[in-house]
DNA sequence: CCTTACATGTAACAAGTTACATGATTAG
DNA sequence: CTAATCATGTAACTTGTTACATGTAAGG
């Protein structure tokens, strides 16, 4: 449900593609909420027929034209509305977690190996988020309502990444513990 | 996909009936892997279908028989081969950090209202999980493999929800700051 | 020569949600 | 009288994933 709410509040910051919407999908929204190209193209059809979205062919020469989508007042409206409307919470499911409960079944060092790659991916998206931090919010005081609230879902990812290598930290001391 | 070694682990530690599962998913799994209890049926057959899980009807008056699963031996080998093989990572949808893409649209009494929700809720489910891991994990290093997973999967729990309250922290600051 | 970026999709399938259905017993 | 616990499900729908499809241009 909230894919539809996403792609409005994105497309509210500036008019785009659904190319450039997977875009940003995948970086500068990654820490908040994760769709292919698949489901973009098909919720931006979905929009665009109630209503919500207009759109613009823009012909290119050689390459298949562009479709620009732009937030229609209905649509802000309905962004609106469900702004006003508290979300759940989003469930958890991580296979990881999963793992640890098959017991004695696990097998010891593929974990470990599971582990240490986890540990690469989540160093390396720090590294990513904390340059963004220091590029664009070094001054959160001085930056204007909208920008604001774009580093507080970075710091979120930030903080959710810090949160995950500390326990990884407290895993690999336990499981040498139990050799 | 992990819905079923959710199950298989579940009832390799001992056999139980749908019913059951659904409790212990609410439960104590709820920090791992959420499944509601048409999705846990639902599965439960497919498996049986396949051979990986048998099933006794356990009959009682004046409700419906219980069915109660057990893991097959060809059941126990798929979950240890799953164990052996990388997931991916859980993707991020959170409804909330979308709203904070909406920038001027937001509404930030709305806003704050879900945020004490939220605060309210993750305090709650602190208390839950370290009680639990009192009563439980108190002495980690002397309890078998098979408890001290759990624990691990119970700390990223707590740790999760303290970064979770930590960047409510935040949030609430630069709010104020704002006005 | 091969991959990446650009730019759009369709089709089939798997997973997850919501609503509905039944029926006894116990606790407040 | 009402809600919760026990115990099972079906049906319809929405969301998310995987695989396939097309075609150019630029860079290493």
């Amino acid at each position: 449900m909230s894919l539809r709410y996403a792609l409005l509040a994105a497309l509210h910051e500036s008019p785009a593609t659904g190319y450039e919407l997977t875009q940003r999908f995948r970086h500068r929204l990654a820490h908040v909420w994760n769709a292919s190209h698949q489901q973009i193209y098909r919720e931006l059809g979905k929009l665009h027929e109630e209503g919500l979205l207009t759109m613009t062919e823009v012909p290119q020469t050689e390459k298949p034209d562009r479709k620009l989508y732009q937030v229609t007042a209905e649509g802000e409206q309905d962004l609106r509305t469900w702004l006003t409307r508290p979300q759940p919470r989003p469930p958890t499911r991580d296979p990881l977690l999963v793992k640890l409960f098959a017991g004695d079944l696990l097998d010891l060092p593929a974990l470990r190996a599971e582990m240490e790659r986890l540990r690469m991916g989540w160093e390396q998206q720090l590294q990513t988020f904390q340059a963004i931090e220091q590029e664009h919010f070094s001054a959160p005081e001085t930056l204007p309502q909208h920008y604001r609230m774009q580093h507080l879902a970075l710091r979120r990812g930030i903080l959710g990444i810090q949160a995950s290598l500390r326990w990884l930290e407290e895993m690999e001391e336990t499981l040498d513990q139990d050799n």
